[in-house]
DNA sequence: AACTATTTATAAGA
DNA sequence: TTCTTATAAATAGTT
């Protein structure tokens, strides 16, 4: 990516996980409303994260169970 | 994006339609990869298209319902 | 949280 | 539908 590419893998530090997990999961839910948008799909995402918190986005009526 | 910006509205034509599903679809279940392997978080992605056809991700133990 | 240098995704074309 | 490539968008590291 930016300053340099990265290798996926886990982030080690807590802190730049974190940082990593907010602006990622964030695109993630981006792109997921822009494919239900330009293609007329139901686009469902559910993020768990490692400390067990919960997140999800769903286009329109789509219900979504973990 | 690329030959020029679009604008996030449903793509009229069909074929362009699917085109363009098929493409972002592959995309987005690639980031949702990459952020369950980053962040040690799991995430599944389900996606219906307007035919009614089912397309799923998700990490490893992860199970979704629509 | 904001900034950018870069990488990545992708729209249009072949 | 698969490949190319110019350009838009996402984002890693920094501040």
């Amino acid at each position: 990516m930016s300053r340099g590419k990265i290798k996926i893998r886990k982030i080690d530090n807590t802190t730049a996980r974190q940082v990593t997990f907010s602006k990622r999961r964030k695109g993630l839910f981006k792109k997921a409303e822009e494919l239900a948008i330009l293609c007329d799909a139901q686009v469902g995402v559910i993020v768990s994260s490692s400390t067990g918190k919960l997140y999800e986005h769903s286009s329109n009526r789509c219900r979504s169970i973990l």
